[in-house]
DNA sequence: CATAGTACCTTGCAAAACAATGTACTATGT
DNA sequence: ACATAGTACATTGTTTTGCAAGGTACTATG
């Protein structure tokens, strides 16, 4: 069930981790993977989207330690995208708090 | 996107409610609405899942103020579900906060 | 030359939120 | 008598997105 809570959580990490500099596509996973299990099959099709919807653009770097890399850049928009939805998030947190606490009203 | 937050947490948002007594779905829909959207059409196949797991189970009262109300109530089972969906949850959001703060490992 | 590590990508499945829709009861107003 | 609104249940179909499984290809090590 873990895998459920990540819902849109995953697209604020990964562009909050961007915010903070250029990453490339394996190392957003290795990054991520030490908070949480994460594999490439989330990962990839998350930067189709974010590229796709304008949020992030990329590059491509030679390594001498392997393939060539996809670096991923945050984009203007991107940055306002995470800001909304920063916002949104720490909302929803205290929201689910206070459900759990039991301050509803009866 | 708003939607995307709740997957995994409404779950244990209904549970945590009828750790503290009996409640009739409607009432969950009014509960939990008062922090955020929420409709029937989410609620009751929630429920109906939980029926299934046994996490809870339910009772028929008849209501003068409108149609019969099924009362839902959290079963042994359901309650330790719910604290290990709420030790998941506080776990998870401390991890989105480091991932937001800027504490992963460079 | 096999294995492991790095790095990319796609396909197909499954879970769950929710709009839309439907039924049926009670109460209120006209 | 009849319309409207509120209460209360339920289902269907769509959409989003996480992820296992599979694939390619490069470098380094034994």
């Amino acid at each position: 069930m873990q895998s459920q809570l990540k819902r849109g959580t995953l697209e604020l990490c990964v562009l909050s981790i961007l915010c903070r500099g250029d990453r490339y596509g394996y190392e957003l996973v290795n990054i991520i993977s030490s908070c949480m299990h994460i594999t490439e099959g989330t990962i990839y099709p998350l930067m189709k989207r974010l590229k796709d919807a304008g949020s992030i653009d990329s590059y491509i770097v030679e390594s001498q330690e392997g393939p060539p890399r996809k670096y991923y850049r945050i984009t203007d928009d991107g940055r306002v995208i995470q800001k909304e939805q920063e916002t949104e998030w720490r909302s929803f947190s205290v929201a689910i708090n206070k459900l759990l606490d039991g301050e509803e009203k009866q």
